[in-house]
DNA sequence: TTATATACGATAAAATTTGTCGTATATATT
DNA sequence: AATATATACGACAAATTTTATCGTATATAA
Protein backbone atom coordinates (compact mmCIF):
# COMPACT_ATOMS: atom_id res chain seq x y z
CA UNK A 1 0.00 0.00 0.00
CA UNK A 2 0.83 3.65 -0.54
CA UNK A 3 3.44 2.67 -2.82
CA UNK A 4 4.42 4.80 -6.36
CA UNK A 5 4.23 2.78 -9.26
CA UNK A 6 6.52 1.39 -11.91
CA UNK A 7 5.24 3.88 -13.77
CA UNK A 8 6.07 7.00 -11.48
CA UNK A 9 9.32 5.58 -10.78
CA UNK A 10 10.20 5.32 -14.41
CA UNK A 11 8.96 8.56 -14.98
CA UNK A 12 11.30 10.31 -12.01
CA UNK A 13 14.25 8.24 -13.59
CA UNK A 14 13.97 9.47 -16.93
CA UNK A 15 13.47 12.88 -15.58
CA UNK A 16 16.23 13.03 -13.01
CA UNK A 17 18.46 11.63 -15.86
CA UNK A 18 17.14 14.88 -18.40
CA UNK A 19 18.11 17.36 -15.16
CA UNK A 20 21.44 15.62 -15.50
CA UNK A 21 22.65 16.09 -18.69
CA UNK A 22 23.24 19.34 -20.53
CA UNK A 23 20.42 21.36 -21.90
CA UNK A 24 21.84 21.47 -25.34
CA UNK A 25 21.20 17.62 -25.38
CA UNK A 26 17.95 15.33 -26.11
CA UNK A 27 17.62 12.24 -24.58
CA UNK A 28 15.74 9.34 -26.45
CA UNK A 29 13.21 6.76 -24.72
CA UNK A 30 15.81 3.91 -26.37
CA UNK A 31 19.34 5.64 -24.58
CA UNK A 32 17.30 5.80 -21.16
CA UNK A 33 15.56 2.59 -21.00
CA UNK A 34 18.59 0.79 -21.82
CA UNK A 35 20.95 2.87 -19.03
CA UNK A 36 18.28 1.87 -16.56
CA UNK A 37 17.16 -1.17 -17.60
CA UNK A 38 13.49 -0.30 -18.35
CA UNK A 39 11.43 -1.81 -21.17
CA UNK A 40 12.11 0.42 -24.07
CA UNK A 41 8.14 0.61 -25.18
CA UNK A 42 6.88 1.44 -21.58
CA UNK A 43 9.39 4.15 -21.32
CA UNK A 44 8.52 5.64 -24.69
CA UNK A 45 4.73 5.85 -23.22
CA UNK A 46 5.27 7.23 -20.14
CA UNK A 47 7.73 10.14 -21.90
CA UNK A 48 4.52 10.18 -24.34
CA UNK A 49 2.58 11.08 -21.85
CA UNK A 50 5.05 13.54 -20.23
CA UNK A 51 5.29 15.31 -23.10
CA UNK A 52 1.28 15.79 -23.56
CA UNK A 53 1.63 17.35 -19.87
CA UNK A 54 4.28 19.66 -21.25
CA UNK A 55 6.85 18.19 -18.30
CA UNK A 56 8.99 17.62 -21.39
CA UNK A 57 9.58 18.57 -25.00
CA UNK A 58 9.52 15.77 -27.86
CA UNK A 59 11.91 16.08 -30.43
CA UNK A 60 11.36 13.80 -33.57
CA UNK A 61 12.57 12.54 -36.22
CA UNK A 62 16.47 10.76 -35.89
CA UNK A 63 18.74 12.54 -32.86
CA UNK A 64 15.76 13.35 -31.60
CA UNK A 65 14.41 12.72 -28.09
CA UNK A 66 13.17 14.43 -25.31
CA UNK A 67 14.25 16.95 -22.80
CA UNK A 68 13.30 19.00 -19.72
CA UNK A 69 10.45 21.68 -20.64
CA UNK A 70 8.70 22.72 -17.83
CA UNK A 71 10.37 24.46 -14.61
CA UNK A 72 10.80 21.64 -12.40
CA UNK A 73 10.31 24.62 -9.32
CA UNK A 74 7.16 25.18 -9.69
CA UNK A 75 5.84 21.90 -10.45
CA UNK A 76 4.76 20.05 -7.14
CA UNK A 77 5.39 16.22 -5.97
CA UNK A 78 1.48 16.36 -5.74
CA UNK A 79 0.87 17.79 -9.52
CA UNK A 80 3.42 15.69 -11.01
CA UNK A 81 1.45 12.90 -9.31
CA UNK A 82 -2.20 13.52 -10.76
CA UNK A 83 -0.77 14.75 -13.84
CA UNK A 84 0.46 10.76 -14.40
CA UNK A 85 -1.78 9.00 -12.21
CA UNK A 86 -5.04 11.18 -11.61
CA UNK A 87 -6.62 12.41 -8.28
CA UNK A 88 -4.56 11.96 -4.88
CA UNK A 89 -5.96 10.20 -2.23
CA UNK A 90 -5.64 7.55 -0.34
CA UNK A 91 -9.55 6.10 -1.40
CA UNK A 92 -11.34 5.71 -4.45
CA UNK A 93 -13.95 7.81 -2.26
CA UNK A 94 -12.08 10.89 -2.63
CA UNK A 95 -13.25 11.44 -5.52
CA UNK A 96 -16.06 8.64 -6.01
CA UNK A 97 -19.86 10.31 -5.18
CA UNK A 98 -21.59 7.30 -6.05
CA UNK A 99 -19.96 5.12 -2.81
CA UNK A 100 -22.82 2.91 -2.15
CA UNK A 101 -21.27 2.88 1.86
CA UNK A 102 -22.00 6.40 1.77
CA UNK A 103 -24.55 6.58 3.56
CA UNK A 104 -22.95 3.72 6.44
CA UNK A 105 -19.65 4.71 6.36
CA UNK A 106 -17.95 6.40 9.74
CA UNK A 107 -14.90 6.53 8.22
CA UNK A 108 -15.32 9.28 5.53
CA UNK A 109 -14.29 12.70 7.60
CA UNK A 110 -10.81 10.60 8.95
CA UNK A 111 -9.88 9.65 5.69
CA UNK A 112 -10.48 13.03 4.29
CA UNK A 113 -8.81 14.39 6.79
CA UNK A 114 -5.26 11.71 6.22
CA UNK A 115 -5.69 12.96 2.73
CA UNK A 116 -5.47 16.54 3.18
CA UNK A 117 -2.76 15.46 4.77
CA UNK A 118 -0.82 14.24 2.59
CA UNK A 119 -2.17 16.73 -0.11
CA UNK A 120 -0.53 19.27 1.87
CA UNK A 121 3.01 16.94 2.13
CA UNK A 122 3.05 16.49 -1.50
CA UNK A 123 2.20 19.89 -2.54
CA UNK A 124 4.91 21.35 -0.39
CA UNK A 125 7.70 19.03 -2.00
CA UNK A 126 8.66 20.52 -5.43
CA UNK A 127 10.03 18.30 -8.66
CA UNK A 128 13.67 20.01 -8.42
CA UNK A 129 13.81 18.77 -5.37
CA UNK A 130 13.52 15.45 -6.45
CA UNK A 131 15.07 15.21 -9.36
CA UNK A 132 18.31 17.30 -8.24
CA UNK B 1 -1.67 5.25 -6.71
CA UNK B 2 -1.05 6.22 -2.76
CA UNK B 3 -4.29 4.35 -2.02
CA UNK B 4 -5.30 2.27 1.34
CA UNK B 5 -6.26 -1.03 0.92
CA UNK B 6 -9.86 -2.09 1.12
CA UNK B 7 -8.13 -3.90 4.11
CA UNK B 8 -7.18 -0.92 5.62
CA UNK B 9 -10.41 0.66 5.21
CA UNK B 10 -12.44 -2.27 6.71
CA UNK B 11 -10.11 -2.29 9.59
CA UNK B 12 -10.81 1.33 10.14
CA UNK B 13 -14.36 1.10 10.12
CA UNK B 14 -14.19 -1.70 12.25
CA UNK B 15 -12.38 -0.31 15.22
CA UNK B 16 -14.21 3.24 14.57
CA UNK B 17 -17.46 1.15 15.39
CA UNK B 18 -16.08 -0.27 18.27
CA UNK B 19 -14.60 2.87 19.20
CA UNK B 20 -18.30 4.03 19.55
CA UNK B 21 -19.82 1.28 21.38
CA UNK B 22 -20.08 1.01 25.11
CA UNK B 23 -16.66 -0.46 26.42
CA UNK B 24 -18.40 -3.31 27.93
CA UNK B 25 -20.27 -4.29 24.97
CA UNK B 26 -18.59 -6.49 22.21
CA UNK B 27 -19.01 -6.43 18.49
CA UNK B 28 -19.33 -9.53 16.38
CA UNK B 29 -17.86 -9.49 12.66
CA UNK B 30 -21.11 -10.17 11.80
CA UNK B 31 -23.06 -7.13 13.21
CA UNK B 32 -20.35 -4.75 11.68
CA UNK B 33 -20.45 -6.65 8.38
CA UNK B 34 -23.95 -6.27 7.64
CA UNK B 35 -24.30 -3.08 9.53
CA UNK B 36 -21.35 -1.47 6.56
CA UNK B 37 -21.75 -3.71 4.10
CA UNK B 38 -18.52 -5.85 4.19
CA UNK B 39 -18.60 -9.09 3.14
CA UNK B 40 -19.07 -10.89 6.51
CA UNK B 41 -15.69 -14.04 5.88
CA UNK B 42 -13.52 -10.93 4.89
CA UNK B 43 -13.70 -8.43 7.65
CA UNK B 44 -13.82 -11.82 10.23
CA UNK B 45 -9.79 -12.38 8.96
CA UNK B 46 -9.08 -8.74 9.69
CA UNK B 47 -10.67 -8.53 12.65
CA UNK B 48 -8.69 -11.52 13.63
CA UNK B 49 -5.53 -9.89 12.09
CA UNK B 50 -6.05 -6.98 14.49
CA UNK B 51 -6.38 -9.31 17.33
CA UNK B 52 -3.27 -11.29 16.64
CA UNK B 53 -1.68 -7.64 16.73
CA UNK B 54 -3.50 -6.98 20.17
CA UNK B 55 -5.00 -4.35 18.64
CA UNK B 56 -8.21 -5.91 19.94
CA UNK B 57 -9.41 -8.74 22.36
CA UNK B 58 -11.46 -11.53 20.93
CA UNK B 59 -14.09 -13.13 22.91
CA UNK B 60 -15.17 -16.47 21.73
CA UNK B 61 -18.66 -18.51 21.72
CA UNK B 62 -22.02 -17.39 21.57
CA UNK B 63 -22.25 -14.07 22.41
CA UNK B 64 -19.23 -13.29 21.57
CA UNK B 65 -17.19 -10.81 19.34
CA UNK B 66 -14.30 -7.97 19.68
CA UNK B 67 -13.71 -5.25 21.58
CA UNK B 68 -10.93 -2.74 21.63
CA UNK B 69 -7.75 -3.63 23.10
CA UNK B 70 -4.90 -1.08 22.63
CA UNK B 71 -4.53 2.66 23.70
CA UNK B 72 -5.12 3.80 20.62
CA UNK B 73 -3.85 6.68 21.80
CA UNK B 74 -0.27 5.31 22.27
CA UNK B 75 -0.41 3.70 18.26
CA UNK B 76 0.25 5.98 15.48
CA UNK B 77 -1.15 5.49 11.50
CA UNK B 78 2.09 4.50 11.12
CA UNK B 79 2.59 1.53 13.20
CA UNK B 80 -1.31 0.44 12.02
CA UNK B 81 -0.34 0.38 8.76
CA UNK B 82 2.28 -1.19 8.76
CA UNK B 83 1.13 -3.93 11.55
CA UNK B 84 -1.72 -4.92 8.71
CA UNK B 85 0.11 -4.11 5.40
CA UNK B 86 4.18 -4.19 6.24
CA UNK B 87 6.70 -1.95 5.61
CA UNK B 88 5.64 1.47 4.86
CA UNK B 89 7.28 2.94 1.85
CA UNK B 90 6.83 4.61 -1.90
CA UNK B 91 8.41 1.78 -3.24
CA UNK B 92 9.52 -2.02 -2.76
CA UNK B 93 12.87 -0.63 -3.01
CA UNK B 94 12.30 0.62 0.47
CA UNK B 95 12.97 -2.33 1.81
CA UNK B 96 13.84 -4.64 -0.95
CA UNK B 97 17.70 -4.51 -1.14
CA UNK B 98 17.61 -7.57 -4.13
CA UNK B 99 16.50 -4.94 -6.70
CA UNK B 100 18.38 -5.29 -9.70
CA UNK B 101 18.23 -1.96 -10.75
CA UNK B 102 20.56 -0.80 -7.80
CA UNK B 103 23.65 0.28 -9.21
CA UNK B 104 21.59 2.15 -11.68
CA UNK B 105 19.01 3.52 -10.09
CA UNK B 106 19.41 7.21 -10.05
CA UNK B 107 16.26 8.53 -7.62
CA UNK B 108 17.05 6.30 -4.73
CA UNK B 109 17.94 8.97 -2.29
CA UNK B 110 15.26 11.54 -3.52
CA UNK B 111 12.52 8.18 -2.96
CA UNK B 112 14.12 7.92 0.73
CA UNK B 113 13.29 11.41 1.46
CA UNK B 114 10.03 10.93 -0.01
CA UNK B 115 9.29 7.83 2.50
CA UNK B 116 10.85 9.65 4.99
CA UNK B 117 8.38 12.36 4.86
CA UNK B 118 5.44 9.84 4.76
CA UNK B 119 6.94 8.19 7.76
CA UNK B 120 7.06 11.31 9.68
CA UNK B 121 3.82 12.02 8.84
CA UNK B 122 1.75 9.14 9.49
CA UNK B 123 3.90 8.45 13.13
CA UNK B 124 2.80 11.78 13.82
CA UNK B 125 -1.12 10.88 13.62
CA UNK B 126 -2.92 8.72 16.05
CA UNK B 127 -5.51 5.78 15.34
CA UNK B 128 -7.38 7.87 18.04
CA UNK B 129 -7.66 10.84 15.92
CA UNK B 130 -8.65 8.60 13.51
CA UNK B 131 -11.46 6.88 15.15
CA UNK B 132 -13.02 9.48 17.35
C1' DT C 1 -25.57 -30.99 23.57
C1' DT C 2 -26.32 -27.24 20.63
C1' DA C 3 -25.94 -22.95 18.54
C1' DT C 4 -22.97 -19.14 17.82
C1' DA C 5 -18.78 -17.02 17.06
C1' DT C 6 -13.78 -16.94 16.39
C1' DA C 7 -9.43 -19.18 13.83
C1' DC C 8 -7.18 -20.10 9.78
C1' DG C 9 -5.43 -22.16 5.57
C1' DA C 10 -6.55 -22.88 0.68
C1' DT C 11 -8.27 -21.20 -3.30
C1' DA C 12 -10.88 -18.45 -6.63
C1' DA C 13 -12.40 -14.08 -8.71
C1' DA C 14 -11.61 -9.39 -9.84
C1' DA C 15 -8.99 -5.44 -10.55
C1' DT C 16 -4.88 -3.10 -11.46
C1' DT C 17 -0.40 -2.74 -12.98
C1' DT C 18 3.07 -3.80 -16.10
C1' DG C 19 4.72 -5.00 -20.47
C1' DT C 20 4.33 -6.08 -25.63
C1' DC C 21 3.10 -5.49 -30.46
C1' DG C 22 1.90 -3.36 -34.72
C1' DT C 23 1.37 0.52 -37.36
C1' DA C 24 1.53 5.43 -38.36
C1' DT C 25 3.97 9.82 -38.56
C1' DA C 26 7.70 13.16 -38.42
C1' DT C 27 12.41 14.51 -39.80
C1' DA C 28 17.54 14.65 -40.14
C1' DT C 29 20.81 12.59 -43.12
C1' DT C 30 22.47 10.78 -47.32
C1' DA D 1 13.69 11.37 -53.07
C1' DA D 2 14.92 7.42 -50.20
C1' DT D 3 16.32 5.76 -45.80
C1' DA D 4 17.00 5.26 -41.08
C1' DT D 5 15.75 6.78 -36.61
C1' DA D 6 12.73 8.32 -33.26
C1' DT D 7 8.21 9.76 -31.48
C1' DA D 8 2.81 8.71 -31.29
C1' DC D 9 -0.69 5.80 -30.02
C1' DG D 10 -4.21 2.25 -29.72
C1' DA D 11 -4.99 -2.68 -28.85
C1' DC D 12 -3.89 -6.44 -26.41
C1' DA D 13 -1.49 -9.83 -23.21
C1' DA D 14 0.95 -11.16 -19.03
C1' DA D 15 1.81 -10.65 -14.29
C1' DT D 16 0.84 -9.10 -9.88
C1' DT D 17 -1.93 -7.63 -6.24
C1' DT D 18 -6.14 -7.06 -4.09
C1' DT D 19 -10.46 -8.71 -2.82
C1' DA D 20 -13.56 -12.26 -1.77
C1' DT D 21 -15.10 -17.09 -0.87
C1' DC D 22 -15.09 -21.76 1.08
C1' DG D 23 -14.39 -25.51 4.22
C1' DT D 24 -13.17 -27.10 8.49
C1' DA D 25 -11.64 -26.74 13.27
C1' DT D 26 -12.08 -24.84 17.92
C1' DA D 27 -13.97 -22.42 21.85
C1' DT D 28 -17.84 -21.44 24.92
C1' DA D 29 -22.29 -19.60 26.70
C1' DA D 30 -26.80 -21.29 27.23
Amino acid sequence: MLKITRKVEYALIALRHMQQTPKSCVSSSNEIASKYGIPQHLLAKILQEMARENLIQAIKGPAGGYKIKADLEQISLKDFFEKLEGPLGLMDCYFNTDCLQMKSCNILTPIQRINQNMRDMFSKTTLMEITQ
